[in-house]
DNA sequence: TTGAAAGCGGTACCAT
DNA sequence: ATGGTACCGCTTTCAA
């Protein structure tokens, strides 16, 4: 059933049919009615295709993820923050499209996008530093938000990203403030933008008790059990081993545990651990994890703003770049026990 | 720049451009040549909207996700699986449309896609048993094929699936051959159709070796470490304990772990643990798990092979419905020691 | 308040 | 081998 159909089984011309459905104010309310019940009963539904191609409106969204090729995971954050996003589209009646992208191929894939009109805007995911996509949708005029931001890029852009910074710099504070001296760094890979900005919370936090972070003190890599594992094991193998942990995953931390309890040390006596992680939904606020402090966001809705953010720009509903940043929130605690006593238990050597 | 545009710069008709960037072979390969090279001069791109609408064929896959609003989980391995799709539909020519739906919704955003012909098929995720979706997609004509199966459904269908039943047959089977008669099965929620599939091979197995399955030895719920640790901790509280567990996430038996450990048992010696995971990429091959088997297949193939099917489908190179059923892979031993003495060590009681 | 008709940007049939 | 033209299904001026 198409709108010339119904129209003519209305007796009424497309236009009018079309307004109707469309809402537009100058139909009769009567015809207004006949239309819309006849559009129930002869189950109507406007083609997309079609009204895209009339309108130069795709009704979709792009999400460009990076799919690289040595790190096999597929961040599953994404996911999350991808389920939030749909929701704004599918209130707003847009679509989302995802493009899965292998390292290399992305710039052609964000031309694609654009030159083809598939897309009405696209949200630029796993942003490094300095990442060259933003220059580039730039120039391409393809309106886009950045999951996270791009530390040295000098234009003006829209983003929306979590304090990584902030929630660095309060995770360690909170260890020094127990007395820890030596902290290390479990982090993410070193060529993400956000992965930096957690570095730099961190080394202000040391710096501003007067402490001088130390680079064998701090590991990058991908976030996973084995990268925890490996990067705690050395760190505690060292001459001066850290007495505490400040852990980029609930992943990775399950790593750092295990390198702890294979030194014979005990977590939350000997070793303390604070956790980041995006999301713990996986682990219901830390169940595996005995001594904890979780720094939590919630990246669903994270991903519902960032869409909204580029639903606006999309309606024009105003030009200059918008940015938020979303505070972390902090949560100490276990809940597979009491709160831990997080100070360092003693001196080993 | 469109098609007209770059037609009446080259002084031919859109006809002829348009057959020959398409490949047609009544074009002169000079002609041919002139025309490519000045679609590449001035950036020339199809619109994807005006060939969608001339051609019926939206170009475009959807994938419908079942968020559900219960259990918060979005699980990860959907994302392996799309990525792999993904690939396919970029070698092809295909987008992927996403649809994140919460439980409710479903029915509608099924019509709802193939209503406004949005999509040109789509990939059904998270079949329940007996799942009603299938019934109403054969009716909508869409064409689409199932990641998993639905058991209880009449009609015929294309799916793709893993052989959830065989592996965990195998897995059961395995430890019953090592001497343990007591064994606890730590599965997915019940509704899902995998879970019965999974259930159905481990009783299997039991039966085949003459023991009687026990319904205190099953436990249903959503695969995280919590679950994992509360169904453990309550069978090894049982009068007859299970001296082993076949377990379904990786997640879970991070929490099954648990529980054997503050019982004071040993993994691996008082208890031995098989993980079936379709992903272990986040264990690198379960480097947290001691003692472990693990089944494992590629998520990530699966989601191509089961786009292909559907690629293949939409092109009618056979109208039958396609099934696909994929083998597990058994993976035996520890990549953190030795493989692992599964047999049950002593008698607890 | 309603309708006629000109697009939107391609594809594909029918001529030549 | 190339061109003319009628669609595809909807939106949107302009006219009535």
């Amino acid at each position: 059933m198409n709108l010339r159909e119904l129209s003519e089984i209305l007796g009424l011309s497309q236009t009018t049919v079309s307004r109707a459905l469309n809402g537009y104010p100058e139909v009769a309310e009567e015809t207004r009615r006949r239309v819309r019940e006849a559009a129930t009963t002869y189950n109507y539904h406007p083609n997309n295709r079609a009204r895209s191609l009339a309108t130069g409106r795709s009704m979709s969204i792009g999400h460009v993820i990076p799919v690289s090729t040595q790190h096999e995971i597929v961040n599953p954050i994404f996911t999350d923050f991808i389920s939030g996003a749909g929701e704004a589209y599918a209130a707003a009646g847009y679509d989302l499209t995802l493009k899965m992208v292998s390292d290399g191929d992305e710039d052609e894939v964000y031309r694609d996008l654009a030159n083809r009109g598939s897309v009405d805007g696209v949200i630029v995911h796993g942003p490094r530093v300095d990442d060259r996509r933003i220059a580039m949708l730039s120039e391409l005029g393809l309106p886009f938000v950045v999951h996270g931001r791009a530390t040295g890029s000098t234009r003006e852009y829209s983003w929306l990203d979590v304090n990584n910074r902030r929630a660095f710099y309060r995770a360690t504070s909170f260890l020094i403030d127990f007395g820890h001296r030596r902290i290390g760094l479990i982090n993410g890979i070193e060529t993400m933008d956000f992965a930096t900005r957690r570095r730099t919370g961190y080394r202000e936090a040391l710096e501003e008790a007067g402490i001088v972070p130390c680079p064998e003190l701090i590991a990058h890599g991908e976030m996973t059990e084995r990268h925890g594992y490996a990067s705690a094991r050395q760190m505690l193998n060292d001459a001066m081993p850290p007495t505490a942990f400040v852990v980029a995953s609930v992943i990775c931390a399950i790593g750092v545990r295990r390198a702890v309890q294979e030194l014979g040390l005990i977590v939350g006596r000997d070793v303390s651990i604070v956790i980041y992680d995006d999301d713990l939904s996986y682990f219901k606020s830390g169940d595996d994890i005995p001594v904890f402090t979780a720094v939590r966001s919630s990246v669903r809705e994270a991903g519902r703003n960032a869409a909204n953010m580029l639903l606006d720009i999309i309606a024009g509903t105003g030009d200059a770049p918008r940015q938020r940043l979303m505070e972390a929130e902090l949560t100490v605690g276990s809940s597979t026990g009491p709160a831990p006593d997080l100070a360092p238990h003693r001196q080993r050597g």
